[in-house]
DNA sequence: TGCCAGGCCGGGT
DNA sequence: ACCCGGCATGGC
């Protein structure tokens, strides 16, 4: 007896984000350390205003880890002050470069030869990155294949009655990350970049915008819950 | 105008 | 083990 509670169509669901919507061309960034100083400063915030600061920090030169590295997290909190909650987010980038020194000589190709559950364990040490932005690093700029699970995905999957409210983030990326366990590590890591992003391109683009949900790409799996 | 955004931490039960 | 306030800017 197969229910959608403990065998929710999950490549099913990829095949038809896909189908509509074609790939996502996430990160937007243009080397490994934009990523991951863009992945702690979207923490709850809207990618605009993070674009605003990315361009900033690019004006100013200050887009390079030796630069943001050596600069005070004062200076750096003026910097990224489009991005909200600044100060907090300047001393987390500020551990993050400091990590990378003490550990890596500020060699961010040494740090992405570690194997990827050490890797993960090292940056959840870091105060300031949790699950989401561990992940978002070492899926996109490590090319790791992990599931990325944000607010957005648990919404869509509560929404259409997939998991109930008390699943783990671990839970949850795992029962993803399981469904394509058999391919390679580029191929599950492709399907999982594209995944998370056309999560967010429905979520976004979709269901919030539009609560009446028609033209929706899952329409084949209506809505149990009204979107909170 | 108030509410929210691609979270996370620390202190309190 | 959960629950909650704080962080803070810019867009709708």
């Amino acid at each position: 007896m197969i229910d959608a509670k403990t065998n929710p169509p999950l490549r099913e669901v990829y095949t038809a984000l896909f189908k509509r919507w074609g790939p996502q061309g996430w990160w937007p960034a243009q080397s490994r350390f934009e990523v991951m100083i863009g992945a702690i400063l979207t923490q709850n915030t809207s990618w605009t205003n993070v674009e605003r600061t990315i361009a900033n920090l690019k004006l100013n030169g200050y887009l390079s880890l030796e630069k943001v590295h050596s600069c005070s997290a004062i200076t750096l909190a003026k910097l990224i002050r489009s991005s909200g909650t600044h100060h907090v987010k300047a001393k987390r980038i500020k551990n993050l470069t400091e990590w990378l020194y003490n550990e890596y000589a500020g060699n961010i190709g040494l740090m992405f030869k570690r194997d990827t559950p050490t890797l993960r364990r090292q940056l959840l040490h870091i105060n300031g990155i949790g699950k989401e932005t561990a992940d978002c690093i070492l899926l996109y700029a490590g090319k790791r294949p992990v599931f990325v699970v944000d607010t957005y995905t648990r919404r869509v999957l509560q929404r259409h009655g997939w998991i109930d409210d008390k699943y783990s983030y671990d839970e949850i990326a795992a029962r993803f990350e399981q469904l394509w366990g058999k391919q390679t590590i580029s191929k599950r890591a492709h399907v999982f970049n594209e995944y998370h992003a056309l999560v967010v391109k429905l979520a976004k683009e979709h269901c919030l915008s539009r609560p009446d949900c028609r033209e929706c790409p899952l329409e084949k799996w209506p809505c149990v819950i009204n979107y909170p």
